[in-house]
DNA sequence: GAACGATTTTTGAAATGTCAAAGGTTTGGC
DNA sequence: GCCAAACCTTTGACATTTCAAAAATCGTTC
């Protein structure tokens, strides 16, 4: 290697650390919001196209799907990271469709729980695996060793993220 | 290695398959999905807390803070991914609060052209510093090498995504 | 130069989102 | 038993979001 090579070099290094280098997080993090937002509106636009469903009532009925005994609408607010008062007005409109039931416990009336009828089992199951499929059609470029790198990585960053909120978001 | 020891392993390897590997991209998403509203909401509640400002107002300031001659109102609803009726009420509150300016050019009467006030300049970019501050902190206990390899393989995933749309965004 | 089609923004209805404050209910001392 | 603190949900005020339809303007064509 002669000396100009060796230079130059250096000076890629430098260029690099100060062009890629810096802002990564900030970069990473505006690649992830626009990608997120990407799929989000394709699975909004499919949702309501061929189900006639909204994203967070899909994300809602997914929780309620999984606890065939219910949850709380707390418990719910938590899951689906919506806050208590918007898990109020989706479950009211889930209920007006008859997707799901609302009921008070004997033991503490201050609670709700919802839980999904039987039509709302029965749709959320068919909107699901339209769902699944959807997400692997729109990942069907990216090799499956890196999606599942991908899981493993951003689990890191999610993992950080929970380590440095101001707030009061703990678990 | 034994008999038993050897078969133990395919086992695991069969419910690893069966486990891990299927719906990968699912999971993948759910995650990406999580990690996002995470960040978002850290970043809404210091927004708030810190300037009395919204996440989608700094984001359609940001596009306005590097196109310092303004853009039109269907430009940034495209660099935003917000829908054009949005722009609308978000530049019209900013236009109340003194941060951006809206101006229709002579040769062409349709069109709005927003843009930053200089007190909007101002307020974005003690805003960006910090934005760009509470990222790098959040992300701190994550590898540098592992952030920039996240923004490669986002980068493939949203190269996938934008080939397997159904519906009308092309570039 | 009147009319038609294309472009651009606004409007209106409905849903989702946040936050803070208010309403009930329960629980634990006393 | 009663009161205060804690817990859970709802409410109310706004901001953001989407979609579709309407409004305004431009350019072109005849």
């Amino acid at each position: 290697m002669t000396e100009s090579e060796s230079a130059n070099v250096d000076l890629e290094i430098i260029v690099q650390g100060a062009q890629e280098g810096k802002k990564l997080e900030l970069r990473l993090w505006l690649r992830m919001l626009s990608t997120t937002k990407l799929i989000s509106q394709e699975i909004r636009r499919r949702l309501r196209n061929e189900f006639g469903a909204t994203l967070p009532q899909f994300d809602l009925m997914a929780q309620l799907y999984r606890e065939r005994e219910g949850l709380r609408l707390g418990e719910l607010s938590k899951r689906t990271m919506v806050t208590n008062g918007n898990v109020t007005g989706l479950v009211e409109r889930l209920e007006a469709d008859g997707l799901v039931l609302r009921v008070t416990p004997d033991g503490d009336r201050r609670v709700t729980v919802a839980k999904l009828t039987a039509k709302g089992e029965t749709s959320f199951s068919a909107m699901a695996a339209a769902h699944e499929g959807w997400l692997r059609d729109m990942m069907a470029d990216v090799d499956p060793a890196i999606v599942s790198e991908l899981w493993r990585d951003i689990g890191e960053v999610k993992s950080s993220v929970s380590n440095h909120l101001s707030g009061a978001d703990f678990e």
